[in-house]
DNA sequence: GGCTTTCTTGAGCGACCGCTCAAGTATATA
DNA sequence: TATATACTTGAGCGGTCGCTCAAGAAAGCC
């Protein structure tokens, strides 16, 4: 039996996954890929199949680490503390090939054409939204956070300000860290029950318009 | 003097910009827009140049129609009011060729690339941004909103979230109405001021965790 | 060393890309 | 009606796209 590939296709799947994370399915071309991966044509299509297929590895390989890594975060800091800590760490992260999340920007480029892969990154965001919600939960029943809200909402909430966030980070001049900081700031709100403030008009508003 | 072209240049522009809005810069091809706007190449290129300049063009009607909308809007029911509502009605709206922003996808798509259109797309947000913190000003001199805010940082963050919700409201099966009203529901805290709590045990946390 | 089996190589396929331009057509002026 | 002046048309340009495949090179088995 002859030869191996000269190659740790795991490794290739992480340059692959920082290309396509940087420029999107339709930035990347092959070209592109083959000078990353420093493969011909031939060597490409016998390893991944295809394009997409490569992709698709890279989107599971994006969402396995960074599971993995909150995971790991939840367990050294806590379940409250680790989704205060995140959105900080994401945006002060500079070795990441983008700051913007890899799903919401295959969600965004391929969902107006039903692409399979848009589907892909739809599935990967629930199952992350499903990981906030069971650190919220770990977090009430640590009693860091109330227990009369819905962690699922929370995490929907939540998974959305983080979205929010990391694509205003990608902008050039904007204070990405502020944003951050009101997220976990906004988490702490939850120790006691925010109970909503209807809209009527108070004395202190005739106050205040005075002023 | 000869000829007038049979179309209504405006009206195509807003046609291409539905076309780009929903398909983006790379999604979008000659032929797809020669097809929506029953130009052929000749024409296409006599009215519009390129297609970069017809996207751009198309940015731009993208945005002065918002703002012009958003305008309309704080002038009828007030600013906070405005700020309040207008997340909803993006979410709710079915007739737009998408939930997220134009902006937001054409700079995630083409930031990496340095495209102008992405610089474009920033300096738009950031129009964007100054506008909400125009309103944010307007709610606290009406003294709707407390006056020791921030109106950059209010806007900042409503940006972002903002930014969130679309691109969550671009999901199969996502309750973005929800994700809407918590937005809205978080500006009415902002009546009067919330001092951040600090993170530090309560009484009622022990009496939570044995629930 | 001979043989088998796999990996590597790169020329190049058909399709589509954004775009050009010369020829044809319609309209306002004289 | 004759002419000038646009606008309209569509074949097709050079380039890039994702991808194929036949030929060559290298490594494990006898």
């Amino acid at each position: 039996m002859p030869r191996k590939p000269n190659f740790d296709r795991d490794e290739l799947i992480g340059r692959a996954r920082d290309l396509f994370w940087k420029s999107g399915w339709a930035g990347t071309s092959l070209k592109d890929l083959e000078a990353t991966l420093q493969l011909k044509p031939g060597s490409f299509y016998a390893a991944f199949g295809s394009k997409d297929a490569l992709f698709a590895l890279a989107m599971d390989k994006y969402v396995s680490d960074g599971s993995e890594r909150l995971k790991v975060l939840a367990h050294t800091i806590g379940a409250l503390n680790a989704l205060r800590r995140y959105p900080e760490m994401v945006v002060e992260n500079d070795a990441t090939p983008a700051k913007a999340c890899m799903l919401s920007k295959t969600l965004l480029e391929l969902q107006a054409q039903d692409h399979p892969l848009a589907h892909k990154a739809n599935r990967h965001l629930s199952d992350m939204e499903a990981s906030f919600a069971q650190l919220f939960r770990q977090a009430q029943s640590m009693g860091e956070i109330d227990a009369a809200h819905d962690p699922m909402a929370l995490a929907r909430k939540y998974q959305s300000d983080l979205i929010g966030l990391r694509v205003s980070a990608e902008r050039d001049g904007i204070d990405a860290k502020a944003i951050a900081a009101e997220i976990a700031n906004g988490l702490s709100n939850l120790i006691k029950l925010n109970s909503p403030i209807p809209f009527s008009p108070e004395p202190q508003n005739t106050v205040l318009v005075n002023k």
